[in-house]
DNA sequence: GAGCTTTCGCTACGAGTCGTAGCGTAATGG
DNA sequence: CCATTACGCTACGACTCGTAGCGAAAGCTC
């Protein structure tokens, strides 16, 4: 996960482990205090209590340093298991919610986004560190629901595959949008609306 | 709209209105070449061929400018007529989607709504300027699937409400996180599934 | 312990951008 | 004609960037 280790040698000083720690700490404590356009790499090092260089040693630059810095955040992240898939959903969403509430969190993970339209290697760092991750939720969601017979069994893979991506971009396209443009909580009430709708949808059981 | 004008005098020289429109256009131009960390104020007033002092006196800084240069992608934004509530929904999310999908929307958008994480003025700027025109959309549609009959009449205006920002986050969310984050096209096929999804839930009638 | 290898901290540097000040000129209205 | 404002241009100090160079430190192998 970390910067670039092509080849950890067996010889000469290693790397110094704490100083990764301490280097994605002091990013996030920047982003928090600074935000992501005033975050400097000089004073990322300095609340690191490392040299500039050595941060220009490990990463390429701002960008991929915010991208391992967040995706630590997202580590904590799993699906709980509360019986029911509407449980189940509120959960886990509650926990991206809860996560996506943090200031380093927000500060870094629309500035990455936004440098990766124009980054390819960016995206995919991010869609290696943070995204796919997720993704792995809503497969294990979805087969957990499948087995308690709350969802029907898919028969084409292809077609399965397609309805995973799409209900990944849903869930975590709404909260990202609710939490970072409308800057409102994602609290429990909404959560629960959300959740509503996305197993019934609008048109569903009579509303409320 | 436009970025400060408290009291146009009417004394002394006016603004050039070519002028804005020469800086908007190449603010978007700047934004499709140079992205957003390399898009200089500098390099869009040679581009529209006005000074640099004449963009700082009309715009506070680089976030305004993209905001407005931005917003006007948003004005082609209209809700069809095509007779069923979830025609109208496939039609307005592919304008939205063609709109996302040009480098200037995405380049800018992200990187502006990023900022405004730290920026409340900032971000009543965007809110005013691009988001709340589409969550017009969504009353809108709501309010013509009611007369129709495809939808329940809302009794509580203080829920009706929840659900048009519960509704807009999930439609905007999806298309965003769709476009920028997983980074695939929001083509016809993705459109299609994701209105079924949201008309009938995952657990409707019958998936397929 | 000797010697090799790599990392680390530090300093300094040119390059580039920022946002502003100052000045003379151009375009309006009274 | 004159007051007022916008405009183009130049120049400026301040800041950040990313890199180079150096001596010292920390490991491994023999």
């Amino acid at each position: 996960m970390q910067s670039r280790s092509p080849a950890p040698r067996a010889t000469g000083r290693p790397r110094s482990a704490a100083a990764d720690t301490a280097i994605l700490a002091a990013t996030r404590a920047a982003l928090v205090e600074l935000g992501w356009s005033k975050l400097t790499l000089g004073d990322v090092a300095t609340r690191a209590g490392v040299a500039k260089t050595t941060l220009y040693r490990r990463w390429a630059g701002k960008n991929e340093l915010v991208v391992d810095a967040v995706a630590e955040l997202f580590d904590e992240l799993e699906l709980p298991d509360c019986g029911t898939l509407a449980a189940d959903i509120e959960g886990v969403v509650l926990q991206f919610a809860a996560i996506l509430a943090r200031p380093e969190a927000q500060n870094g993970l629309m500035a990455v986004v936004a440098e990766s339209c124009r980054d390819d290697a960016l995206r995919e760092r991010i869609r290696a560190s943070i995204v796919d991750r997720q993704k792995r939720l809503v497969l294990q969601g979805r087969e957990r629901a499948q087995a308690r017979g709350e969802l029907p069994p898919e028969v084409d893979p292809a077609e399965a595959a397609r309805t995973v991506d799409l209900i990944f971009d849903m869930v975590a396209g709404a909260v990202v949008h609710r939490t970072l443009v409308s800057a409102e909580p994602a609290d429990a009430q909404w959560v629960h609306d959300f959740t509503r709708i996305l197993l019934t949808g609008l048109t569903g059981p009579a509303a409320e």
